[in-house]
DNA sequence: TGTATATTTAGACAAATATCTAAATATTTT
DNA sequence: AAAATATTTAGATATTTGTCTAAATATACA
């Protein structure tokens, strides 16, 4: 879970998340987005991999990364613990 | 958002807002938790509370620390847009 | 008013993090 | 096989973060 929150606690990270949302990408089409370097972009993506928000599949050359959102629902569950029960 | 999921990024803190889930406790009761210095807890409570995770009331000499949990609506719903849509 | 209690603020320091450039690896194309 | 393309790994550096001790502030009590 320290992971999933460290990965999530970066607004470059969370972007490429969002941007995951409607297709798989490259690393280098992630990359084209921002205004920073493809190591550290690769850096980025390592850390969303390892917090497993993302996953690969090596397609010849590229790299295709895809969300998986299997792994908010824990946080989400975590959250919502925080929340007053509703009656009924 | 940056600053809740910075205040969540970290173990101590999300800790402390365990042990705020059944009462509240006092800047004193709370650092009693940990083995760690109390100006180091006043310090993670700060973080919690500039991301509005926490209110504080002061009664006396005492500051009490409270739950706020409308914060992580936001990040409940943030992390949700993820979820695939279920068809109603 | 002076002392004890509760908490924060200030300043220092080590560890973690985000970024960069350069080099390495893997695959495709010519 | 060599060159081009896609991505990662390595190593360096500046910034941020968590922690500490010492000092400051605020309230209560004697």
């Amino acid at each position: 879970m320290n992971i999933v929150f460290k990965a999530l606690n970066d607004a470059t990270r969370r972007q490429i998340l969002e941007m995951l949302q409607k297709n798989d990408l490259t690393a280098g089409e992630i990359a084209e987005n921002f205004n920073i370097s493809f190591p550290s972009i690769s850096h980025h993506l390592d850390l969303l991999k390892q917090a497993k928000l993302v996953t690969t599949k090596k397609e010849g050359q590229f790299i295709y990364y895809s969300l998986n959102t299997t792994v908010m629902d824990e946080i989400v569950k975590w959250l919502l613990q925080f929340k007053p029960k509703k009656n009924k």
